[in-house]
DNA sequence: CAACTACATTACTCTCTAGTTGTTTAGTAA
DNA sequence: TTACTAAACAACTAGAGAGTAATGTAGTTG
């Protein structure tokens, strides 16, 4: 199991990186760029969202592992540089999907 | 990998688990509740925390399906019923000790 | 019944932050 | 140089949520 004790300290640092999970935007920019490297252009075209805006999270996300970036010119390409956040949320996403059988039970085979 | 697809609908989802994870709070009442069952007194007493507190979070936690609980007379007893949420923190866990060990090494091998 | 206990709920304050607008910096091209 | 582009930064606003104090509710005891 974990070999980290969980101390105030830990909680607070483990907290802050869940943290970031916790805002549909960073997870659709980590989702974006899990198809490969892109600019802050791409990723404000493909997902709708302000250049500020992605730019900041992107700052976050690089401030805290989980992506990296290398400038070219005018251009700073971002790629991922944490797969495990996949990990991660595919735990969640399992949870997902035993919460959608679940109410399928409920609502199909129940009564 | 993830079965699911990371639709928006999905990702809000996922980000509303995350979100829980992502306060110190939510994250001591289950470390605490990882060694069993406890009444919201008891949890009060170990934490620190204000009875009113305390309760909000075990809200939200049992809401999510984090934990269980059950009414026995006055008490409330709580419990994990998703231990799940510990491989999420062990993973984060993972990264801290890369984050430390790399620190180490750059403090003391490094430069 | 009244008094007490454990927990939940409400209403409120305060802080934090997501997103936007506007501006700045840096690289490119004429 | 000037004009243009990509990205970062700064300042602001609106909304969310963490914590608390006060109150409500249900069960227990006398």
């Amino acid at each position: 199991m974990g070999k980290v004790a969980m101390t105030p300290a830990v909680l607070e640092w483990v907290a802050e990186r869940f943290k970031l999970l916790g805002d549909p935007t960073p997870l659709r920019l980590l989702s974006a760029l899990r198809q490969g490297e892109a600019t802050v252009t791409d990723l404000v075209t493909s997902t709708g969202l302000g250049q500020a805006n992605v730019s900041k999270h992107l700052q976050q996300l690089h401030a805290h592992g989980y992506v990296a970036r290398r400038k070219e010119g005018l251009f700073t390409w971002y790629r991922l540089s944490d797969r495990e956040v996949f990990q991660l949320c595919d735990l969640m996403c399992g949870r997902l999907e035993r919460d959608l059988a679940a109410q399928k039970k409920l609502l199909g085979g129940g009564r």
